[in-house]
RNA sequence: CGGGGUGUAGCGCAGCCCGGUUAGCGCGCGUCGUUCGGGACGACGAGGCCGAUGGUUCGAAUCCAUUCACCCCGACCA
């Protein structure tokens, strides 16, 4: 397998589709743009529902779901928000199909035609604060704290798995609160929550901050995010959490009466992250031997593999090998036992190397006489023979290592590839090599469209946590207060 | 939607320019045997209306026209 795999050097994102197809997470499928995600890739995504779920319940939030089709006039209600979105919506227009008389399948029958288009979600604010109006009436009814999962359709020109499809799976927060001030720190707090899940467990360093004007959210006042750096070089926008004012509230008219029966507009905002995630994650730990998974998000975080020639060896290996996955289920740690005859060892280990089971557990014969098992980790490639007694807590803490490990390198790649950039020839040369291009700028939209424009870099934030060092733009050398990060994104 | 490219077995490709009988190769797949501590080997075998439609011709994977799909580069984007 790893044989076949473009190496990151040759082609970065030819590597990237072999990995993410050849490793069975998702291929392309008969429709354009849209993707079947493959179990392998499936529960990976699981797994990272799971982590985010708890944490959406444990900041007091609950789920429940919303329709896939809008009606179209709920798109022109927030002008800037249909501005963002109409240009790449599927829109649903007649209802039925009946046989072609001349003979060629079924087609459209024109007269089922929708006296009003649906259009196919692609972001859920507007069927939700449209659903909203009649569930809030009082300050009682606030705040109001839902998320949901769902799956929504961006009409993109071009696609590639996971980091942008037609279709992608995700989760969309939607809350109304009594307050701006209750808002903005709702907005502040998932961001938290998604940098929390993107370092603990998916082991990927991010920034928070903000967006600038040009990269807000379609109707948000304020669009926080999360960006992460990949291997080569481009950054990627990892989860976005938006304050959204009273636009929506205003727009369908979603009002409470407060303490002091006072009529108010609701203050929203909403956040979500994607299967983009899965890119995110390919992109930052794995190799040119395939893919490496941080061990809590790894369907199969611990693999055996029997070595033997005989059947009696192999029944002898069974019985050690089952004996040892029990005890690490035990301990909660995912393992399977590969017993497939169909298959030699030195296939096994490289097809699960190639997958990215962050550590393999190997014995054969001459371990069952030592007492020993062999202990390989995918993310440093090595492996030592240890003493099988009390292998379960070597293991369980070989995973944290593993899990640790990956991050830190993550981060020492971020730190290396993130550069303080003082003069406009040398953001030219650096934008080229890739990075983060930490900088200064004069705050206007038009400098952040031209940089664009000459150099593909964007403002991927503006960080949260603003230093006082002042300068003068890069680009115009107008006064600038703060330093923002440039990079190219995907 | 602009520019470029590709459609032949599950996958990757050759054949096409210069039309000619049963359309090849590698990987993968199946059966049997020998193997099994890093991707095994041998023998035999299965698998194709050559993207679609129409035309030229005695004859089309090959020539012509139309059409569809996909890929890459731009504009758009989580």
């Amino acid at each position: 397998m790893a044989k076949d795999l473009t190496s990151r050097e040759d082609n970065y994102s030819q590597w990237y589709n072999d990995l993410v197809t050849k490793a069975g997470l998702a291929e392309n499928s008969a429709v354009r743009g849209c993707m079947v995600i493959k179990p392998y890739g499936y529960a990976i995504w699981e797994n990272m529902q799971a982590a985010l779920d708890k944490m959406f319940k444990d900041t007091g939030h609950e789920n429940a779901y919303f329709p896939l089709f809008i009606p179209k006039s709920f798109f022109s209600k927030e002008a800037s928000h249909v501005e963002g979105f109409a240009k790449e919506c599927a829109v649903v227009t007649h209802y039925r199909l009946k046989n072609d008389p001349n003979g060629g399948g079924v087609i459209v029958d024109e007269t089922a035609k929708l006296e009003e288009e649906l259009i196919v979600r692609p972001t859920s604010e507007t069927i939700i604060w449209n659903t909203y109006r009649d569930w809030i009436q009082s300050y009682r009814d606030l705040p109001l704290l839902i998320n949901q999962w769902a799956n929504v359709v961006r009409w993109e020109m071009r696609t590639r798995l996971f980091l942008r499809t037609a279709e992608f799976l995700w989760q969309e927060g939607h809350t109304a609160h009594a307050t701006q001030q209750e808002a903005i720190e709702e907005a502040e707090k998932m961001l938290n929550v998604y940098a929390d899940f993107a370092e603990n467990w998916m082991a990927i360093p991010v920034l928070k901050g903000v967006k600038s004007a040009n990269e807000r959210f379609a109707g948000a006042i304020e669009t926080y995010c999360i960006e992460a750096l990949m291997q080569d070089g481009k950054a990627l926008q990892a989860g976005t959490s938006h304050f959204l004012g009273q636009n929506f509230a205003k727009a369908f008219d979603v009002k409470f009466l407060s303490k002091e029966n006072k009529q108010e507009y609701v203050w929203a905002t909403s956040w979500g992250v994607s299967t983009r995630l899965m890119g995110a994650l390919v992109m930052t730990h794995s190799d040119d031997n395939g893919l490496v998974l941080p061990p809590k998000l790894a369907s199969v975080q611990v693999v055996i593999v029997p070595i033997y020639r005989t059947e009696e060896q192999f029944e002898a290996i069974t019985i050690k090998a089952l004996e040892i996955k029990k005890k690490l289920e035990e301990k909660g740690i995912r393992v399977k036992y590969d017993n497939r005859d169909t298959h030699k060892p030195g296939f096994k280990f490289s097809e699960w190397e190639f997958k990215g089971v962050p550590v393999r557990l190997a014995i054969g014969p001459r371990d069952l006489e030592n007492e020993t098992i062999e202990v390989a980790r995918r993310d440093t490639l090595e492996k030592e023979s240890l003493q099988m007694l009390n292998i379960e807590l070597k293991v369980e803490h070989l995973l944290e290592q593993i899990q640790k490990n990956l991050f830190q390198k993550a981060l020492d790649n971020r730190t290396l590839n993130t550069f303080k950039v003082d003069t406009w020839a040398e953001f030219l040369v650096q934008i080229e090599k890739g990075g983060f291009l930490v900088a200064h700028w004069d705050g206007t939209a038009e400098t952040e469209q031209k940089i664009k424009e000459e150099t593909k870099a964007t403002i991927r934030l503006i960080p949260l946590e603003q230093s006082t060092e002042t300068g003068k733009c890069i680009y115009s050398g107008a006064p600038s207060k703060a330093r923002v990060y440039f990079a190219r994104a995907y």
